[in-house]
DNA sequence: ATGCATGAGGG
DNA sequence: CCTCATGCATA
C-alpha cells in the first residue's frame, strides 16, 4: 500500500543511522494483556472502496509465554547460501506443517485465528490480466528444474476446515455505518482460506522446482513488485499480518497460474543488482539478554522512552537496539502464525474488557 | 527460517 | 515515538 511502488531504493549516500531521541511520550495506544484477548483495531491507508476497514485480532497468551525461550520451530541446517545467490534451498528444507484442526463450531472469536474482517479487498482481484512480459524464470537454478512439462496436480488440502464467516462485533464506537459481507473469497479471504492458499502455494513452489527467492523475483517481473525470499517464506509460513497476506495472496496466486501455464518455457534471466545500502550490522543478542527482554516484554510490551533507556543502559546495549527489539517483539506478536506451534485452541473467549492498560512502571 | 534493521506513514 | 511492510544478513 501506499508507495510501496516506488523503487525501495535509494542509492544515496548517508552516514547517519543513530540519531538520538527526543523525549517524547506515547500517545497511549491500548494493549491487550497477555491473558485476555483483546481487539486492537487499526485501520490503515487501504484502498477500501468505500468502507472502512475495521479489523480485530485475538490473542491470546499463555501466561509465561509459550515463547518465552523456545520458538524455534526446527533448525534445520540449510545449505549455504552465498551473497548474492541462494536459491539453492530446495525441498531440503521443506516440512510438515502443524496438524490440522477443524473448529467445531462458530465462536465470534478464535485464539490464534484472526477474526474475518468485512472488509472489501482492495483492487487487485480484477480479472484482467494483461501478462505478456513475463520472463520464465526457468534460469540458473542449478539444473534442478524438474518440469517436464507436466503439472503435478496440487496435494490439496488434507483437512478441511469450516470458516463460517467470523463475525466481528463493531466495538471502536463505530455503530452505524456497516457495509455488505464479504464473499470468503477474492475479496476478502477468510483465514482458512488463507492458510490454505499458502499451503498449496508451498507446494506447488516446489513440486514446479523454484525458490521462495525465484518467486520473489517473479514477481517482480510480473508487477513491478519484487519481493524477497523473506517474505515469501513468511508468506507460506503465515508470518505476516493478516492484511499483508491478504496483499499477496492474489499476487502469489498470479503467479502461480503464470508458472503453472508456462511449464518450462525458459526466457530471460533477471538477477537483481545489489544495491549499495550501508546497513547496520546486526546486533546479536545475547540470549541471556534476551532473557532479560523478554521478561521485560512480558512485564510491559510498550516501555517508555525512559525505561529503554535505562534498561538498554543496564544491558549496555544502544538503547536503539532496544527500542527496535521491542517494535519486532510487538509485532511478532500480532502475526498470524506464532512460532513454534500454533492450534491448540479451545477457547472461550469471554470477551473480558481488557484494560488498556498502556503504562508499566517498573524502575 | 528468523533476528535485527530500515523507512514510510501517522500522531 | 509507534505501527507495519519488508528485507539483509545470519544461525
Amino acid at each position: 500500500m501506499a508507495t510501496a511502488a516506488s523503487n525501495p531504493y535509494s542509492i544515496l549516500s548517508s552516514s547517519s543511522m543513530v540519531h538520538a531521541d527526543s523525549a517524547g511520550m506515547q500517545q497511549g495506544s491500548p494493549f491487550r494483556n497477555p491473558q485476555k484477548l483483546l481487539q486492537s483495531d487499526y485501520l490503515q491507508g487501504v484502498p477500501s472502496n468505500g468502507h472502512p476497514l475495521g479489523h480485530h485480532w485475538v490473542t491470546s497468551l499463555s501466561d509465561g509465554g509459550p515463547w518465552s525461550s523456545t520458538l524455534a520451530t526446527s533448525p534445520l541446517e540449510q545449505q549455504d547460501v552465498k551473497p548474492g545467490r541462494e536459491d539453492l534451498q530446495l525441498g531440503a528444507i521443506i516440512h510438515h506443517r502443524s496438524p490440522h484442526v477443524a473448529h467445531h463450531s462458530q465462536h465470534t472469536n478464535h485464539p490464534n485465528a484472526w477474526g474475518a474482517s468485512p472488509a472489501p479487498n482492495p483492487s487487485i482481484t480484477s480479472s484482467s490480466q494483461p501478462l505478456n512480459v513475463y520472463s520464465q524464470p526457468g534460469f540458473t537454478v542449478s539444473g534442478m528444474l524438474e518440469h517436464g512439462g507436466l503439472t503435478p496436480p496440487p496435494a490439496s488440502a488434507s483437512t478441511q476446515s469450516l470458516h463460517p464467516v467470523l463475525r466481528e462485533p463493531p466495538d471502536h464506537g463505530d455503530l452505524g455505518s456497516h457495509h455488505c459481507q464479504d464473499h470468503s473469497d477474492e475479496e476478502t479471504p477468510t483465514s482458512d482460506e488463507l492458510e490454505q492458499f499458502a499451503k498449496q502455494f508451498k507446494q506447488r513452489r516446489i513440486k514446479l522446482g523454484f525458490t521462495q527467492a525465484d518467486v520473489g523475483l517473479a514477481l517482480g517481473t510480473l508487477y513491478g513488485n519484487v519481493f524477497s525470499q523473506t517474505t515469501i517464506c513468511r508468506f507460506e509460513a503465515l508470518q505476516l499480518s493478516f492484511k499483508n497476506m491478504c496483499k499477496l495472496k492474489p499476487l502469489l496466486n498470479k503467479w502461480l497460474e503464470e508458472a503453472d501455464s508456462s511449464t518450462g518455457s525458459p526466457t530471460s534471466i533477471d538477477k537483481i543488482a545489489a544495491q549499495g545500502r550501508k546497513r547496520k550490522k546486526r546486533t546479536s543478542i545475547e540470549v541471556s539478554v534476551k532473557g532479560v527482554l523478554e521478561t521485560h516484554f512480558l512485564k510491559c510490551p510498550k516501555p517508555a522512552a525512559q525505561e529503554i533507556s535505562s534498561l538498554a543502559d543496564s544491558l549496555q546495549l544502544e538503547k536503539e537496539v532496544v527500542r527496535v527489539w521491542f517494535c519486532n517483539r510487538r509485532q511478532k506478536e500480532k502475526r498470524m502464525t506464532p512460532p513454534g506451534d500454533q492450534q491448540p485452541h479451545e477457547v472461550y473467549s469471554h470477551t473480558h474488557t481488557v484494560k488498556t492498560d498502556t503504562s508499566c512502571h517498573d524502575l
